[in-house]
DNA sequence: CTCAATTGATTGACATATCAACTATTTTAA
DNA sequence: TTAAAATAGTTGATATGTCAATCAATTGAG
């Protein structure tokens, strides 16, 4: 039977999913709202829209994950004072407390998963995936402008 | 900010489902139902365990998919003679009809992904996929017989 | 300037998937 | 042989994500 490889993406989606909201588990975490704290530790601030854009995650996921996040003590919200319709999202101390351990939980996935490939071949790897996306990221683009017309 | 493997094939995996949703709407068909129809165009008459298994789908997500195509009027169920815990699953006419149609809009997915790509680089790239499984069901297993002890 | 279109965020309805608990069978081991 | 364990499937609770509708704020074309 042919393996494609949309079905092998499938599967290894929905394994991660089951991975990560085993091992956060003792963070308070899910496999919904890491992406998003992962996101924070590098751009801290980053509005709504820019975290859904990047993660290309529906922007009613992300603020649904967001509030939770604020909820559990991890994020702040503030409104942008130039533009009142924008969230700016802030990481807490608690996040930052434990941005050291939910990275290295979070390691673990990828070092599964690239186990015994070389370095070059995971370079390669990412930057195959990386065409992907960016081919549906286009094509969406020129399904959306047809639309207005 | 670096994309990860992890992360990239998140991203390709919400998308798709929204392509086959969309593509696939006219023979009301989900992007939850159309894997079961795939396999059992190759292997009709297996049971439910049978595709949970190779797809790597929980078994109640596969009793639910296969309801609803049984209510869409695309598959039958029977009880096995030999042991009346299994459901075999057949294909109906109606699902016969369709198969060419169907093959061609899920293929226009993997076209567009590996669009540009040599043979031999998609070729390895599914190779690469599939070790990456194959990992992730071996560290499952062994999880599982640990829970044993 | 001003009114229509756009944008960022929220909410409700729904689809998909997991987990845990349960039923009904079948298998296994004492 | 029979009682316990395992297996296939179903169901309920819940999590994740999409879409569509809505709101409020902003932008832009005439």
């Amino acid at each position: 039977m042919r393996k494609s490889i949309g079905r092998l993406m499938a599967i290894l989606h929905r394994q991660s999913q089951i991975y990560y909201n085993n091992t956060l588990k003792d963070l308070n975490i899910s496999s919904a709202e890491y992406p998003f704290l992962l996101y924070l530790f590098s751009r801290d601030g980053a509005s709504q829209e820019e975290m859904s854009c990047y993660l290309n995650i529906d922007k009613a996921a992300t603020a649904r994950a967001v509030k939770s996040l604020e909820e559990k003590g991890y994020v702040t919200r503030e409104k942008a004072d130039s533009d009142k319709r924008v969230n700016h999202v802030f990481l807490t101390e608690k996040a930052n407390e434990i941005e050291l351990a939910m990275k290295k939980k979070i390691t673990g996935w990828s070092d599964l998963l690239t186990e015994g490939m070389s370095g070059e071949s995971i370079e390669e790897m990412t930057q195959i995936l990386e065409e992907m996306v960016n081919k549906v990221e286009k094509r969406n683009i020129r399904n959306k402008t047809e639309d207005k017309r």
